[in-house]
RNA sequence: GCUCCCAUCGUCUAGAGGUUAGGACCCAGGGUUUUCAACCCUGUAACCGGAGUUCAAUUCUCCGUGGGAGCACCA
């Protein structure tokens, strides 16, 4: 085999989902089996979704999980710079070298016209997807269009017919038809590369080896198939992974679990289990136990026996497993560094103790109060998650936009969650009291607790997630339809 | 709607033509224990359906069915 180079290739658009660590974890593997490198490469091509304290986030998590990558823009190596957003002349050199070669074109359509588009072919109920429209224009009407200073983008030029063979290690040969996948826009009206281009041109050369990334890429590997015969490249071996889903079997989502490795850190979690419990859910179990190491998983690595249908996310057998390693896989020193290295610290208690201490008459009564911050879940009563005066149908549907709007604070303090929270009151018209009195008992599964924001900064914006969710829950939920409603008043309301 | 992927207990899976279809989580019962965990034992529970191929199909092929994914100037 020629040198093994994997990749990683997060985006900076959120908390880091645990399907990024399951990717990033058989990465690791193949490269650890093979003697190759690990790549992290931040996917920030999205300039209005992506932020830079995400990216941090990725690190840190990662790192947490014990996937450590070889080469990335915080560690550098010889073919950066691994950050797309620095790349961007890069892709549009490229960009034009396919223009020229006539793989590509510049498009004018505008997204109104698209839209309008897009409505007529769901009515007529017709293939959905690009019409070519700007596929033909002559060389006169682009020089005009241009010179009018128009926005365009770059599209790339699909074959109209034939059919695609994208050859999967995992799965074997998959058939697509080229007819089936529309014209894919390259370069962005803004001058930033989509995916597809960036994608193609950094595994290419940052010398990509072996893409190991969800099944939900599989549609689009023809594109970059295409990409690459334009270029003349080889393209990499794929390997498409299932996907990691929900206990009602879609894709997992953080609706109604926790999807960030943010989560299970702060819940207590610990990485070896967590990725000996991502590794069973595509992987068998490594001789008669399902619980094994790192070291044994590389050791019995063979891609043949991989699993190839979606693995429902069972926590209950993560938690059974988390069990495993504390108890079977520690000595009672190791534990207790454990417990420090998490939250039984000094840093942690001091951040308590500016709210804490008026509380007091005893140290005894320390402890018991700051419990919830160490719990990994906690049981809120459904009558103390209703104020007075309010009824208990109402919240549910104020938990929800209260996680919307938690879910926007990109830095995570004090000032931040009061400002989302009291949006939330506005939105409802509710005095505040009645938005805080439900998240106290859902944060701290009590009537009465610290001061609501400081305790929410302190246990984390995944952790307090969490906890609304269950309080929802409590309460008998929301249904997807009452969802569904809920948001559209609340994104038109703001 | 179109296309692709997938299909063994509720869940994660072993199995690669002939097995009492095995294990793990969960659940139930029991044992051990001052209690609770942990631990040990026992039990409940599965090959989606129909055609082929074959002496023989859970296993190979095809067609259904079911589930999932994709069809963006998001990745």
């Amino acid at each position: 085999m020629t040198d093994v180079r994997v990749r990683i290739a997060p985006s900076p658009t959120g908390p880091v989902h645990v399907g990024t660590a399951y990717q990033a974890l058989f990465d690791l593997v193949l490269a650890k089996k093979h003697g190759g490198k690990f790549v992290m490469r931040i996917e920030d091509t999205d300039q209005t979704r992506s932020r830079p304290e995400y990216e941090e986030q990725i690190f840190k998590a990662l790192r947490w999980m014990g996937l450590d990558w070889d080469e990335g823009p915080d560690v550098g190596g010889p073919y950066g710079p691994y950050r797309q957003s620095e790349r961007t002349e890069i892709y549009r050199e490229h960009a034009k070298q396919l223009v020229d070669g006539g793989h590509a074109y510049p498009c004018f359509c505008t997204s109104e016209r698209l839209d309008v588009l897009r409505k007529e072919q769901m009515q007529n109920k017709t293939k959905l997807g690009y019409d070519g429209h700007c596929r033909d224009l002559s060389a006169e009407e682009v020089a005009e269009k241009l010179a009018e200073g128009l926005d365009h983008v770059i599209r790339l030029k699909m074959p109209q017919e034939g059919t695609c063979i994208v050859k999967d290690r995992f799965r074997g040969e998959i058939e697509l038809d080229y007819a089936q996948v529309d014209d894919q826009v390259l370069i962005k009206t803004d001058g930033f590369p989509t995916y597809h281009m960036a994608v193609v041109v950094d595994d290419h050369l940052m010398k990509i080896s072996h893409v190991i990334r969800g099944e939900e890429w599989i549609m689009s590997t023809p594109k970059h198939l295409v990409l690459y015969e334009a270029y003349g490249w080889e393209p990499p071996e794929y390997m498409h992974l299932s996907l990691l889903l929900n206990p009602d079997g879609s894709k997992m989502s953080k609706r109604r679990n926790p999807t960030s490795v943010e989560y299970y850190r702060r819940a207590g979690y610990s990485p070896q289990a967590l990725r000996n419990y991502l590794a069973l859910m595509a992987y068998p179990p490594v001789g008669e136990e399902d619980m094994f190491s790192f070291e044994q998983l590389v050791e019995d690595f063979d891609p043949d026996k991989i699993n190839l249908g979606g693995s429902i996310f069972d926590m209950e057998k993560l938690n059974w497993l988390n069990g495993r390693y504390l108890r079977e896989d520690r000595s009672s020193e190791q534990l207790l560094k454990d417990l420090k290295d998490w939250l039984v610290n000094d840093e942690h208690f001091a951040q308590m103790l500016p709210f804490l201490q008026q509380r007091m008459e005893t140290l005894g009564d320390f402890m018991p109060q700051v419990a919830f911050f160490f719990a990994r879940k906690v049981d809120p009563q459904a009558e103390d998650l209703v104020p007075k005066k309010r009824q208990a149908e109402e919240i549910p549907p104020m938990l929800q936009t209260a996680i919307w709007a938690l879910d926007e604070v990109l830095d995570w303090q004090k000032e931040g969650i009061e400002a989302a929270l009291r949006g939330v009151a506005e939105y409802w018209e509710w005095p505040v009291r009645d938005v805080t009195v439900p998240l106290i008992a859902a944060l701290t599964g009590e009537k009465v607790g610290p001061p609501l924001f400081e305790s929410a900064a302190l246990l984390g914006q995944d952790m307090t997630r969490m906890r609304l969710i269950d309080a929802m829950n409590v309460l008998g939920g929301l249904s997807k339809k009452k969802a569904a409603k809920l948001e559209k008043g609340w994104k038109a309301k703001r």
